[in-house]
DNA sequence: TCAAAAGTGTTGACTCTACACCCATGT
DNA sequence: ACATGGGTGTAGAGTCAACACTTTTGA
């Protein structure tokens, strides 16, 4: 056997949109290395922890979060021998899509945490500490692929939207406006994408609109299309 | 710092398509845990290695395939804490694919190494050691996939290759037949996915069919549609 | 009455599938 | 000649983007 010493954890890429803009919640270091760098949230995983238990766990601790529920997946491990100063650790980096929602805290290891734009960050590569613009970058690829073929952008809403809070949601994470005519006959018409729940809100202004549910259907088909 | 009690390793999902059928390498364990059972091959990290030469290391261990430039890619990470009976061991999946090559060779910790047909494997959730009948499962859901929306197909194939051969790939990675007319006309028009090189071949019998080599694009627009 | 957002209809361009048909070789 | 697989043409169905137009509310 080679049990080598050697760091496991999970670094949390949480995005959400907020004010049309896709926003990933980060921290700022309190301790070293990296101590008073902006970084995603994470932590080691403990003894007999599941990794995506601590993934969970991390994501309450940072957030305040009810982690049941809410849609969590692996995106990759990185595990380059020299990203942390400290030693060797590798990471496994979850994706978490959550909806607005109030202010996050700051919890134990981090001075605060608040909501960064996605784009800024993915402009400059040297904003974030360790390799955590690389886990950025190929979580919010990720995240961006999983729009066309899976229904998940509804994770980014409340348990109750309406067709255009569900294209903004498109329109922020892939970056492109959409049309909104197009875009509510497509979603609609796509087998357990939304169903519709019966009423209808006029919070988004003009005529209600129906609101609806996340559908049950595992995967898109059609896909929704890209630019 | 929580440096644990824990080895950190890599198993590799080799998947070719021979005689028509997806084929998995597999190897037959030699020393405890599963001793005699089969498994999916890998190893451990050594101090200081990268994680993807890892996978390339044991992949030209238990194949004696040179390993630049062929296909290895992330799968997941597998780290389920009574995983392995050993103790905690977590294990970073790597998915290569490679031409219809001779037979694989035997390595230090593998009594034999044979080809084995992934349906049936699929099928039998009970054949493989540890968890790797789930490994399994998401590294042939991943490259069956991957054939949709990449060129990737081609690294099935030697080099230089046939239309009909690679029609035979997607046929026995989706298990199910393709239009041999629409197929070649969908390939040959799709931009950077394949690019002839002028000359012809008879090996498949009939007409001589012109010879490919593998295109550029790292994506296929329009994808390739499953059944 | 007007602005704003929801939702429907329509049209022309494009794409996909199924299959008829022709091409170039080996035997 | 004929079997075998390579490759092109084409008609009908379906899909998609663009945009005109109607509907239903709040102010």
């Amino acid at each position: 056997m080679d049990f080598q010493p050697l760091g496991l954890a999970t670094d949390l890429v949480i995005l959400t949109v907020r004010d049309g803009a896709l926003q990933v919640l980060l921290i700022r270091r309190g301790i070293a290395p990296y101590k008073g760098r902006w970084a995603l949230p994470g932590g080691f995983v403990r003894p007999a922890e599941d990794l995506e238990t601590t993934a969970r766990r991390e994501l309450t601790e940072e957030t305040g979060l009810a982690a049941a529920g809410l849609h969590l997946e692996q995106v990759a491990t990185y595990g380059a021998p020299d990203r942390d100063p400290r030693g060797r650790v590798v990471s496994v980096a979850y994706l978490a899509l959550v909806p607005d929602l109030p202010a996050p805290v700051a919890g134990t290891d981090a001075e605060s945490a608040r909501w960064v734009a996605a784009p800024d960050l993915l402009a400059d590569p040297a904003r974030l500490a360790f390799d955590h613009h690389r886990i950025l970058t190929d979580a919010v690829e990720r995240a961006r692929a999983k729009l066309e073929y899976s229904p998940l952008a509804a994770a980014f809403c409340p348990p109750e939207f309406t067709i255009s809070e569900l294209r903004t949601i498109y329109e922020a994470v892939w970056g492109a406006p959409l049309d909104p005519r197009n875009f509510h006959r497509k979603v609609t018409k796509t087998p357990g994408f939304v169903d519709p729940i019966g009423a209808t809100t006029t919070r988004d202004g003009g005529r209600p609109a129906q609101l609806f549910r996340r559908g049950t259907a595992p995967t898109l088909h059609p896909p929704m299309t890209r630019g």
